[in-house]
DNA sequence: CGAATCTTGTAGCCAAGGCTACATTTCGCA
DNA sequence: TGCGAAATGTAGCCTTGGCTACAAGATTCG
């Protein structure tokens, strides 16, 4: 079996895809938020506000380097790249409008910023669009 | 370190517990769909669905069986316990919301389906009840 | 300037979901 | 009835996110 089995590569996506992009998409997130209150982001930091030990963030900040999504040296502080930039901005944008569209269907604030969270990893650009028209709409009445 | 201590039980929760919630819930669902389809959920069969290989699916239905929430006989097809039936009406009834909701904002119904998949496993209670609201006074209109 | 302290890096282990390979048990049918 | 195919079970390995423990580079300040 020297080609890639498609079946394979469905299930290695299943759970494992889908988690791994989130988790980078919270690291980015928040590199871009300690960068923008700090003007940097330190590994210490960034392990503190996502709640996890500073060598987990080192690692997962290895992989965003390896992704082309963030550059560092030793000792130093964390910063996106241009693509990890626009990755920021794209996930933050995301995450107000998925806040937006459940307090605009009635969730309480402190609820849909909590809920966002673990829902805005799954929205696809066509639901987004979708929310972004019916927010759209109903600012217009 | 003899007690335990909240950050680490924290970080740990983090993608984990959130990870492990979704796929018990998925399987939970599958085998009560195809229960209801065929009387039993057969493990080969629960495995293509859910596109994994059938020895995930048997370590799967072991930990549903660890949680009282199935049962099955070496051999012979997966049922679920009382308790989880229960949990396999919540989670469809909340797909089903959650679909409903997305269609009410404009999603169109084939990405709805896709990812509510995605976007139910993390949809708290309390935002359920508003959309279950939202959707009440839209029908009313 | 040097030591205590804080921040990072590195090594190495665990749990869990996935997979492949191989052993067993059932089942369908000639 | 008996055998081969299909369905399950079991063993064992990989990857990944998490963690702890320990090493080593910055910093701060007396």
């Amino acid at each position: 079996m020297t080609d890639t089995d498609p079946s394979q590569i469905k299930g290695f996506n299943r759970a494992r895809e889908r988690a791994a992009r989130a988790l980078l998409e919270d690291y980015v997130e928040m590199i871009a938020d300690l960068t923008a209150e700090f003007g940097e982001a330190r590994i210490t930091e960034i392990a503190a506000r996502l709640g996890v030990a500073h060598p987990t963030a080192t690692k997962a900040v290895a992989r965003l380097k390896r992704e082309g999504l963030a550059v560092s040296r030793p000792y130093r502080g964390v910063f996106l790249t241009e693509t990890g930039e626009a990755l920021a901005d794209q996930v933050r944008e995301r995450h107000r409008t998925v806040v937006a569209l459940l307090r605009a269907v009635g969730v309480p604030e402190e609820v849909a910023e909590i809920d966002a969270e673990g829902i805005e990893h799954h929205v696809s650009s066509r639901t987004l669009e979708a929310f972004e028209a019916f927010l759209a709409s109903k600012a217009g009445k």
